[in-house]
DNA sequence: TGTTGAGTTCAACGTCCGTTGAATTCCAGA
DNA sequence: TCTGGAATTCAACGGACGTTGAACTCAACA
């Protein structure tokens, strides 16, 4: 029964404007890099303004990267279908999402989490509690492999975006999406299901 | 005949002191991160020495970064002897530097390159003129090809980087190096030698 | 012994940062 | 019409930063 009065309207493309102008800022320059006056400024608005609308620095990092970057919308695509195209099916969800406005929150996060501490945790438990585990748990992989095999994919993934998205070494650069999946995807098919030495014995 | 008068020894070790301390900082915190005051507090040293053996902070990164990194020294390594075992030479030797001090200086790099525009550019003319380069002239690759050969490799080897230093995901951050080089030689080997997909026309 | 110059420190500069609190504007509801 | 409260701005805080220039210390040479 919210009953309120006062101001409410008064110019609501003011907040999607201060996080468009954030999420480019953290998406190009990472999470120090950016500055809450420089994406004020940016987004035309002063920058306590920005500290009304989404608290402190953090806050508004994780309005940006949380948002967009949820798992459950793409996994069940990637992992239903015939087990021996996972590779391909993932490359290429992976290259989409990277094309897209979620893909500046993803290069956000990269980006910040090889320099600040919080972020590195962020990531990391993002991509063994949201992505690892659940891939591991919908494939039916040998249960002591499996998060050797996700670890390797995790890693030609990370490199395929760093290198193509952020340090944009050429002609990875720019070559099209679909040359990229052909070439990678069976690197992800052989950690997903290829063979693979003994786990270490631990 | 250099005739010069004056102190001259004073604590020759401070200079170390404080090269030790910036590969510290810079390894851990790239190159925005760290601070020239932590770095100088570290060594047990005033800001105002750094400045005065090494010149301003890019000045101290390059000492940093360029020394131990030279790609002369293992590559010959590498390239040489039988083609087929060119991707387990490569992982081998990658992991060794990694786990040397001059991996410190390489995670500077890779740390820094992610959120600061004149070191992503270091490290992509570095990748692309001093390593990738040097590759495809040594190996007899096909000329068209190579280069995207070449950079399909960085994109393993980076993210290899990425997630077993960096990240630190595990299993496989504490994987012992060999179970690794059995792991991801054959993409390595792959990328190198195996079939492609045809190249974009360009 | 006196001078020189390298090693080292101190104090300060200007700049940028995230954040805060008070002030101003102005619409929506009473 | 009156007024509460959201939207917005202004000015300032305290802290961290890279860098600078002047000062001090003191071993080596003339």
């Amino acid at each position: 029964m919210a009953r309120r009065t006062g101001r409410r309207p008064g110019n609501p493309d003011t907040r999607e404007a201060i996080l468009a102008a954030a999420r480019q800022a953290f998406g190009e320059r990472g999470f120090d890099g950016a500055s809450i006056r420089t994406i004020a400024t940016s987004a035309g608005v002063d920058p306590a303004l920005v500290h009304h609308y989404f608290g402190t620095k953090e806050q508004l990092f994780l309005e940006i990267v949380q948002v967009p970057i949820d798992p459950r919308e793409f996994l069940p695509g990637i992992l239903a279908g015939s087990k021996d195209e996972v590779g391909v099916r993932l490359v290429r969800t992976f290259l989409g999402v990277w094309d897209s406005p979620a893909g500046t929150a993803a290069a956000a996060v990269l980006r910040s989490a090889m320099s600040n501490d919080w972020t590195v945790r962020l990531l990391r438990e993002f991509l063994t509690t949201q992505i690892l585990r659940r891939v591991v748990n919908q494939m039916d992989l040998d249960p002591v492999e499996a998060p050797h095999r996700a670890a390797l994919v995790a890693t030609q993934m990370a490199g395929l975006a760093m290198m193509r998205y952020i340090v944009k070494i050429e002609p990875l650069a720019s070559a099209p999406a679909e040359w990229v999946v052909a070439a990678v995807a069976p690197t992800i098919q052989r950690y997903f299901a290829g063979p693979l030495p003994a786990p270490p014995a631990k």
